[in-house]
Parts: structure tokens; C-alpha cells; sequence
RNA sequence: CGCGGAGUAGAGCAGCCUGGUAGCUCGUCGGGCUCAUAACCCGGAGGUCGUCGGUUCAAAUCCGGCCUCCGCAACCA
């Protein structure tokens, strides 16, 4: 139970990384290095889903074969995700040889189940577009928009995957476990599909559709996206359908949770699941679905132009040149939508929302806190300056609501009740007031004096232990700020969240006054402009 | 009536499952502070919670009708 196993959606690489694509795999990196300051064994999994009809025709069309395509999109998946700092444990790919080696012995287990079965598939086929049509797809006329021929109708055989017989079973399992779909208000959603499924083609014709993984048994017919795709969760700890389990998915199957988008979630939660259980494998914890990131206010589509690419934002505000690096952009990616919910991304409000958050809340709180401790203290921390009050309080107890956030993958609120304790210790900074105790301590005698300090020296205290628990916290969405708090505080940043105590600076010298930098640069600020130059 | 999401202060959003003083961020106005990254703190203004009806001692929240917007076909998560 003390390990953690988180999965994203593979990306399918026709096509170039954009936020949309960014946001899932933040809200993963930021979930998954949570977890990793609460267990001992962890494993994130991400990759690319590479195979189908519309990779084959890409690489037709740039006269390349899709390998070659997958292998030069994959790698742009992959540079983008470093760019952010996505730490995954294992990248897979469809077409890798184990993958494909594992998907057709998963079917050829299904096939000898009789959870496969062959069958006749009727269709309306584009002879131009090479595939099938769906009767929505077509014009007015019925024409193919794209051709402006009539499509035939033909018919193909086909393997199938007996959905049907699990419907019950799944929807039991949905009602008996609250958190197996979150957030709560897509379960109903599921529910409603679940009503009106039949059971799912999982195989096309190789001459249609010859980029895929040949079925073994009948090398005239490929296998599908939902058994070719959805098997990387288990193919990539190197499950093997034979019971010679490796010794990665004994250890880490069931997933914690699969990290998938809303428009996925059925394929999720009712094929995989089906799926699992024909294989007589346990099915996963959690399955979570995000909402998606709009571009002001509307879809990201290439049509209108207003794709983003993660980097190009990364680029624009010159983070990627700031030692923070992608710290504000996952920032904000996490907060930018409430849990599950669509969420929104422009300019403006990203350059408001983390200046506001890290700079001036935040990066200003320790800034200020430091340098009257170096003011008043010489940087040093006093014993008898060392204490424990309502503060220490809040930020002891912060611990357990930003668990519990991401105990429900509320990763937006989890980020918020980080930035309130921030709040309450700005606010507490104001109402003691040290530069006021200290004025007041320079007009008094010896004894009045050196208490006026003692309480001056207990409220900085009290603030840079909180920061110590805000910086060990925002770890998970951003660790280049938290590295950088751990230094100015000097504490190890590396600590698990049980490590995590009040009182954990000790009495001495703390920092000198050369050594205190603010932690994030509100974005268009002097020193930021200073940095481009 | 296909499925689903949404309509809450100038903007962006929570809250609704589990009814009980309408909340957050930004903006705005006024004040405070002067430690700090033009920052931080306090206060004010601003909302008939889309609309009509029902249930209830009590409805943003539960139920029903209606209106409006957005996804569910393609590029696309």
C-alpha cells in the first residue's frame, strides 16, 4: 500500500504538444511528486499512442514512414515535458517492441476467452479517405466533405470485444466505489453511457489500416486503438498475460490513478475496465478526469489559430532563461481550473495570477521576513526566539488539508491552501509589526528592550517556520522556488511530509544578507526586464 | 425533449451532491504600514445567485417548466 502508481492519456502524435497536452501532464508531475513526499515506492507513466490511420496517412503525405513521424513527434513530446520539468519514470511508446509484443498476447488471451469474437462490420467506406466514415461526418448529400464522393457501403470482418458482458458488473463496481471515478460528477455521466453500450470493434482490416500491430493469429487484421492504447498502463510494467508477472507490475498494479482528459473518461472507465477484468486483472483505484484548458474562452483548434505550444509561453515571458523556469507556468496551469472543470488560459491572467501568488505573496512574504532578521538579528536565529504560536499552528495543520485535496486530486484547491496560509502569515507580519517592536526596543531601557526584541525575533520565527512548510508544500507545483526557499532558510527540501515539524530551524546563523534573493521575479519587473537584456 | 456542461458583483470563478448570515481572486474607491519584489494589511462600493413555479420554518443549493450560451463532426486533449 505504501506506493504510488499514476498514469497520464498517451498522446497521439500526429501532431505537435500544446497546453492542452501540458496541462495533463503538470496536474500529473505536480500529483505524482506529491506523493512522493508520502511514500517510499512511486512510478509515473506517460507516453505516446502512435498508431491508426491518420499517423499513416501523415506520413504519407510528408512522404516519410510512420515510424519515422512517431520517432520525430515522440521526441517533441518529450522535449516539451523536460522543458516543464515532468519527471516521469518510464516513457512508452505503442510502437516499442514490448508493447507490441504484450498487446498480442492480451488479445490473443481475450481471443481464446472468447471475450473476442469475429464478426461482420458494416460501414460507409471513403475509398479516397481510405477508411471508414461516420454517417455524421458526412455533407448534406452524404457525400465525404473531404472527396465529395459518395461513400460505399461495405462490409468487413472484424474482431469484437464482448463490452456487453460486463456492463453489469462495471456498474456495479461505479456504485460501490465512490472515488473510483472523480471528480463525483462525471460518475453519473459514465453511468448514463454505460446504458447504451455495445460491444466494441477492436481490430481493422490490415489493408485499410496497415500501421498497427498485427493480430498474431490472423495477419490480415490489425489490432484497434482500444487494446493496442489503453494496454500501455499495464504493458509498460511489463504485465504479461502468461502469469509471468514482472516483478514492476506485482509491485505497482493496481494504478493509484489514471490522469485522463473529460472527452477520454468513457474509454477509461467503461472499455479499460472491461477490458481488465476479461484479463482477470484488478482494475485501477481512480480513474480522474481534468477538464480542458480553453484559449481566451475558446477550444484550442488550429482552425482559429490559437493552439499554444508550452514553450512559446515559456519563451514569450522569457521564463525559460529565470533560474524558477517552468515553476509559473505549472503554477498556474494547476490553478487556472477548478478541479475537473474546464479553465481558461490567457496572457493577462497568467502574468496577474503568479505574480500576485509567488512574487508578491509568496517570494515578498519571505523576502521581508528575512530581511529584518538580518536587520535586526544579523541573520541569526536566537534561541529564545524560537517558539511555537497560532501560526505554527495553521501551518502544521495546512499539512493535512493539502493531503486530503490531493488525496480527491484537487490539485487547484490543495495549491490554494498553500497560498492561505501565505495570506494569514502576511497579515500576521502586518499586525505584529517587528520594524515597530524594534523602533519601539531602541527607545527603551535594558530590560523593556531586550523583551520588546525577544517578541520582535519569536514573530520572524514563527514566519520562517511557516515558510519552511509553504516551501516543502509548493514543492510539487513548483521546485525550483522551493529549492531556492530551502536554500535562504536552509533546510532540506528533499523531507517527506511526515519529516515536517515545527521548530525545524535551529538557533544560529541563519543567512547573510548578500545571500537573501527573492525567489520569483514578478514577470515585466525591473529585474526581469534586467535578465533579458 | 438525443447526451452532457454552463448561466452567482465590472472581469474570472468557488459554493449546489450533504438546504440555514453569498464567498474567493483580479479590478475599483478610501484608509493603514513603511520590513519587503511599486510589496503587504484593513475597510467600502458593487449581486433580486438566468427565468417562472413547486417542496420547506428556511432554496444559489432539492424538484418541475421555460430562456440563453457551449461541447458531443472535423484540425483537436
Amino acid at each position: 500500500m505504501n506506493k504510488f502508481y499514476l498514469t497520464t492519456a498517451i498522446d497521439y502524435v500526429n501532431g505537435e504538444p500544446h497546453i492542452g497536452h501540458a496541462y495533463e501532464k503538470i496536474l500529473s508531475d505536480v500529483i505524482f511528486r506529491h506523493f512522493k513526499q508520502r511514500r517510499d515506492e512511486y512510478y509515473f507513466l506517460t507516453g505516446t499512442d502512435e498508431h491508426g490511420i491518420k499517423i499513416q496517412k501523415t506520413a504519407a503525405n510528408l512522404g516519410v514512414t510512420p515510424q519515422e513521424l512517431c520517432d520525430k513527434n515522440a521526441d517533441k513530446f518529450k522535449e516539451a515535458w523536460k522543458e516543464l520539468g515532468i519527471r516521469y519514470s518510464k516513457f512508452i511508446r505503442t510502437t516499442d517492441p514490448d508493447h507490441k509484443r504484450i498487446v498480442q498476447k492480451i488479445f490473443e488471451k481475450l481471443l481464446s476467452t472468447g471475450d473476442i469474437y469475429k464478426s461482420e462490420y458494416t460501414g460507409l467506406y471513403c475509398s479516397g479517405c481510405e477508411c471508414f466514415l461516420n454517417p455524421s461526418e458526412l455533407d448534406e448529400e452524404g457525400n465525404c466533405p473531404v472527396h465529395n464522393t459518395k461513400p460505399e457501403e461495405v462490409s468487413e470482418e472484424n474482431y469484437f470485444f464482448r463490452l456487453t458482458k460486463y456492463k453489469d458488473a462495471l456498474i456495479k463496481h461505479i456504485n460501490e466505489r465512490p472515488k473510483f471515478i472523480l471528480p463525483h460528477f462525471r460518475a453519473q455521466e459514465v453511468l448514463n453511457q454505460l446504458e447504451n453500450i455495445e460491444d466494441i470493434s477492436v481490430s481493422r482490416a490490415k489493408a485499410n489500416v496497415s500501421w498497427g500491430i498485427p493480430v498474431l493469429s490472423d495477419p490480415e487484421q490489425v489490432i484497434y486503438v482500444w487494446i493496442d492504447a489503453l494496454s500501455n498502463y499495464i504493458t509498460a510494467l511489463g504485465y504479461s498475460p502468461d502469469g509471468i508477472g514482472d516483478i514492476l507490475f506485482e509491485k505497482y498494479w493496481p494504478a493509484n490513478v489514471h490522469i485522463v482528459g473529460k472527452d477520454i473518461l468513457k474509454f477509461h472507465a467503461i472499455y479499460w475496465p472491461a477490458i481488465l477484468m476479461a484479463l482477470g486483472v484488478k482494475l485501477p483505484k481512480c480513474i480522474y478526469a481534468h477538464g480542458w484548458i480553453m484559449v481566451d474562452k475558446s477550444k484550442m483548434s488550429k482552425t482559429t489559430g490559437n493552439v499554444i505550444s508550452p514553450s512559446a509561453i515559456l519563451e514569450a515571458f522569457e521564463l525559460d532563461k529565470t533560474p524558477s523556469k517552468a515553476d509559473a507556468l505549472r503554477y498556474y496551469m494547476c490553478v487556472c481550473a477548478a478541479s475537473g472543470k474546464d479553465g481558461n488560459y490567457s496572457d493577462e491572467d497568467f502574468k496577474e495570477r503568479v505574480n500576485a501568488d509567488l512574487a508578491n505573496n509568496m517570494g515578498n512574504l519571505l523576502n521581508r521576513t528575512l530581511n529584518m532578521l538580518v536587520k535586526y538579528f544579523d541573520g541569526e536565529i536566537k534561541r529564545e526566539h524560537i517558539c511555537e504560536n497560532e501560526l505554527s499552528e495553521t501551518a502544521h495543520a495546512a499539512i493535512l488539508k493539502v493531503k486530503e485535496n490531493f488525496d480527491n486530486y484537487r490539485v487547484a484547491e490543495a495549491a490554494q491552501e498553500i497560498l492561505s496560509i501565505v495570506d494569514e502569515a502576511n497579515k500576521f507580519v502586518n499586525d505584529n509589526a517587528p520594524w515597530g517592536l524594534a523602533k519601539e526596543a531602541a527607545s527603551l531601557d535594558a530590560p523593556a528592550a531586550v523583551a520588546k526584541m525577544r517578541e520582535c525575533g519569536e514573530v520572524l520565527y514563527s514566519v520562517l517556520n511557516l515558510m519552511v512548510y509553504v516551501g516543502v508544500l509548493i514543492r510539487p507545483f513548483c521546485p525550483s522556488i522551493a529549492k531556492e526557499i530551502a536554500r535562504q532558510l536552509n533546510f532540506d527540501i528533499t523531507m517527506k511530509l511526515d519529516e515536517l515539524k515545527p521548530m525545524m530551524i535551529p538557533p544560529g546563523k541563519l543567512i547573510e544578507a548578500e545571500a537573501i534573493s527573492p525567489v520569483f521575479l514578478r514577470l515585466d519587473s525591473e529585474f526581469a526586464t534586467d535578465k533579458k537584456a
